[in-house]
RNA sequence: GGCGAAGUGGCCGAGUGGUCAGGCAGAGGUCUGCAAAACCUUCUACAGCGGUUCGAAUCCGCUCUUCGCCUCCA
């Protein structure tokens, strides 16, 4: 079977084959650096992650650009129209750099933890201004787009396919609802700006043919996207809310410029929400992710976002959460049950599980159930090591195979660390091993002579500094215990 | 007002014209010195009203409800 995608303009899963045979271009709107990142970010980057370690396990080489947005845009009514990188800047107390720089960091920092593989190219606007001005000049010349004061205008009706992939094509239709405009200077409502003019006190500007200032918010992805993976690249990501303007904004700067389709798949991941109301910066609602992994494990978040498709919006709760944190240690108990245990004589078919993983992958990346395929690999798993044949070693190596394959490398969720039980493998992990040996050596004895007072203290200690140990038939076991 | 998405069992969350989602939680059992884990069994679904159909939670219509978006300027 092959993959299969939703492209959003279109509104309909189709085919997917790459423009150049083998190699993928991928380009994803990154985050705006103003502040830590929150829970929206994590589904949206967690989401793309699987898109592109799916289409690497597929076999295609894949070309990944994620910007990071270091050109404060506006921000909404309430702040007068000040950038908010700038805003931040002033609030405390340094520069629009420092602000950028801090918050891109911690931005890894957290994109880490959630195990999400670093863009093979990640530009940021401001150090992409000349090519910002260099497709301004292209659409000037063109007359697509027009200078006034200093300003300059994507002219939206010289472009006939503007708003068609949010469906806004009517502009007159548009302009019913929307607030009343008291005068501009732009020739239709809807023409959106390319380049602004700086007013005073403005810190993040540059020198332009035009004026002074700083480019226009829908501009930089155009211009990074066509400079590093061609006027045409394959998919395009982003989140649901950048459907409009941002995105037909890029369409329509991008296509009046090369004359050329700009992107052949768009995909467009849902939002958070909590209560049912969107995540958001703004809206005061976000849940800081440094603050979520304080008590919860980064990657039972991952898994918590996989459990639900990207299309579909994602409700938090501590609840919800929780019930991920279980669900995800089950199937590393499994796996790590899996290695610890002894070849014996049953054959067991991993196959079917695989077939029904790759059909859920190829399915619009169907994540929620191809972990629904793992959960009932873990039940089949256990099932046949309860049994007295057990599992061949050929059967057992197979699995362990595919679980790693689907799991570790695809979605990212079974870290090999945290499979095996010997805590991190570096040297401190080591020395553990050995004293864990150790521990467990003195319980089974005391076991062994039932002093139950003593091998109950063993585990109730090793309990509280964070190791958890289990008797299961094979011998007892032990592992770091995650925090719920 | 316009554009778009959605309403599934206690909770989260897939899917589909006719036979199982899955997870978490709950109940009973097996195992165990106890605990945990594991395994087995089990409970509560498809917003409402019409229609199409041999058959719809799944298709169509209407109603209700919820959510996202509506730039630049301010």
């Amino acid at each position: 079977m092959s993959l299969f995608i939703y492209n959003s303009l279109g509104r309909t899963k189709e085919k997917f084959e790459p423009l150049h045979p083998g190699i993928v271009s991928i380009y994803v709107c990154g985050p705006t650096v103003y502040g830590h990142a929150h829970l929206g970010h994590a589904k949206s980057y967690v989401s793309f992650d699987v898109v592109v370690r799916w289409l690497r396990h597929s076999g295609y080489i894949v070309k990944y650009v994620q910007n990071i947005t270091d050109v404060g845009h506006l921000t909404d009514d309430a702040d007068e129209g000040e950038d908010k990188i700038m805003k931040q800047a002033r609030l405390e107390k340094t520069d629009p750099m420092e602000i950028a720089q801090f918050y891109t960091r911690s931005f890894y920092e957290d994109m880490d933890q959630l195990e999400v593989l670093r863009p093979n190219i990640a530009p940021n606007a401001a150090g992409h201004i000349p090519e910002q001005i260099a497709l301004i000049e292209r659409l000037v010349k063109t007359d697509h787009a027009y200078v006034v004061n200093g300003n300059v205008y994507f002219s939206v009706e010289s472009f006939s396919g503007y708003g068609k992939l949010s469906g806004r094509t009517d502009q007159e239709a548009q302009q019913s609802g929307s607030r009343v405009e008291i005068r501009s200077e732009k020739r239709h409502p809807s023409d959106f700006a390319l380049w602004k003019k700086a007013t005073e006190g403005h810190l993040m500007k540059w020198n332009s043919p035009w004026s002074i200032g700083y480019p226009g918010w829908h501009l930089e992805c155009s211009a990074m996207s066509m400079k590093y993976l061609g006027e045409t690249i394959d998919i395009h990501g982003g989140g649901m809310e950048n459907k409009f303007p941002h995105h037909d904004c890029e369409i329509a700067q991008s296509e009046a410029a090369s004359g050329k389709p700009y992107v052949r798949f768009w995909m467009h991941n849902n939002m958070v929400t909590v209560n049912g109301i969107k995540m958001g910066k703004s809206l005061k609602n976000s849940v800081n992710l440094k603050e979520i992994f304080k008590e919860t494990d980064p990657l039972a978040i991952r898994f918590f976002i996989l459990q639900s498709h990207y299309r579909s919006p994602l409700d938090y709760s501590e609840a919800a959460i929780k019930a991920s944190t279980s669900g995800l240690e089950k199937l590393r108990e499994t796996l790590r049950r899996l290695k610890e245990q002894k070849a014996g004589s049953g054959t067991f078919a991993v196959s079917p599980f695989e077939l029904r993983f790759t059909n859920a992958m190829n399915d619009d990346f169907n994540t929620p159930v191809a972990i629904a395929v793992l959960f009932e690999l873990s039940k089949a798993i256990n099932a046949a090591l309860d049994a007295k044949e057990g599992m061949t070693e050929t059967s057992r190596q197979e699995t362990i195979a595919f679980l790693e394959s689907s799991g570790s490398n695809v979605l990212g969720i079974l870290k090999p660390d945290s499979q095996s039980g010997v805590g991190e493998n570096r040297e401190s992990g080591k020395s553990l091993d050995k004293v864990m040996a150790i521990l467990m050596e003195l319980r089974a004895e005391a076991r062994k002579n039932r002093d139950f007072a003593l091998s109950d203290t063993i585990r109730d200690r090793l309990l509280e500094a964070g190791i958890e140990i289990k008797d299961t038939r094979e011998g007892a076991t032990w592992s770091r215990k995650t925090s719920a």
